[in-house]
DNA sequence: CACCTTATTGACGAGCCGTTCAATACGGAG
DNA sequence: CTCCGTATTGAACGGCTCGTCAATAAGGTG
């Protein structure tokens, strides 16, 4: 016997939300319709219903996971006297704790990363949402470069652009299998000390 | 009809070896054991009366994986006189370079890395294994600190090393999903520029 | 109210998979 | 040669999965 009927979007985002929780916590190959729908407190029938297989499911998912993964707001709480380097600096730092405090959401997008090494379509879809990431970056790094023109003889924007998401991806991978020896200050400092020494001491403020 | 026997440890290599090719091409999860079975030209049994479970396989597998992995050997070919930052420069590149050059090591690698989110023996396995190849990066990144006492402060030895880790995992994370875009030069020169201006154009002599 | 489109259910089949097990062949010990 | 432990096979079992489908309820339309 059927259940009450829900309009078309609000179905959907249901069983999405409940395939969210499913894959982020069991994995995404440990993901079956029978949990979704039982996550979502519906009938497996129902699923196969709004998205015709667990593939496009899936799919789905992911365009749900990367839709409401907030990136690098352009928006980096600093101020405007600051240096270049500083404001680079900001947003890796800004970066770097937005992952660590979201554990599911990296699982599940590495998890995406590994079958994107096989599945084309989840691959070239990664690949689009990073080389965007990556672009985002781009402006803080020029202007690191326009202010140190004799410093870093033949670094490119893009080169130290993707240095940086390379970086945070390599965070985020360590903060998955060990988050609580992950420290991020400790990385940061690090970092701070890479970019420049005039960018030490310019934002300590945020607690451990 | 049963085959030829075989010794035990001989058998053993021979099934991990199609392991090795089945898990890395067809992924972690997707690896069942009658496609190992297959593609050692042994039957399913056998797999099972070898290593008792599907579990022991892979755990068996993670093992040779660890084992047969040559990681960052000590003698970095680079000259003595060469400063620290150049010493430290060229251990990057070389592990850089060389996860680029063995994609089924690095997928299988991160494979077991996403097992290990869920399961604790895979985890510390893995934990231990690059704990050890963060602590050989240790006094390369001593040395870079001992040599510059001024600029730096703050930063520890286990930072920087710790540092250089992850962005090595970050460039691997990055290779695996786009490997004819990865220009190891282009990251290795922001790198170089990152680290010192000194250490510039010490070692470009690898072709692109 | 009558009707028709649409959403929903739960049972079902086909297909894998991991593991168990009886049967069988091999190879060395006596 | 005989015998016995061990390696090896392949069939069989139980379980889980995806996707299909007929049956059925819900809700809007006339």
């Amino acid at each position: 016997m059927p259940g009450s009927k829900a309009p078309e979007e609000e179905r959907r985002q249901q069983i999405l939300a409940a395939a969210f929780q499913v894959a982020g916590t069991q994995g995404l190959a440990e993901t079956t319709i029978l949990q979704v729908a039982a996550a979502a407190g519906v009938s497996p029938g129902l699923i196969i219903f709004h998205f015709k297989s667990r593939r496009q499911l899936l799919l789905a998912l992911l365009e749900e996971l990367l839709a409401t993964t907030t990136v690098l707001r352009a928006e980096v709480p600093v101020e405007a006297s600051a240096t270049p380097e500083t404001k680079l600096l900001a947003a890796l730092r800004q970066e770097i704790q937005r992952l660590t405090g979201e554990p599911l959401r990296i699982r599940l997008t590495f998890d995406y990363w590994m079958a994107g090494v096989r599945d084309a379509e989840t691959r070239e879809r990664l690949k689009a949402e990073f080389s965007r990431y990556r672009q985002a970056f781009r402006p803080l790094a020029e202007a690191v470069l326009q202010a140190n023109p004799d410093r870093f003889p033949g670094v490119t924007a893009d080169g130290l652009a993707g240095l940086s998401v390379s970086l945070i991806k390599g965070c985020a991978v360590q903060s998955m299998i060990d988050p609580e020896h992950f420290d991020v200050n400790e990385y940061f400092t690090a970092a701070s000390g890479l970019l420049a020494g005039a960018a030490r001491d310019g934002s300590t403020n945020a607690a451990s």
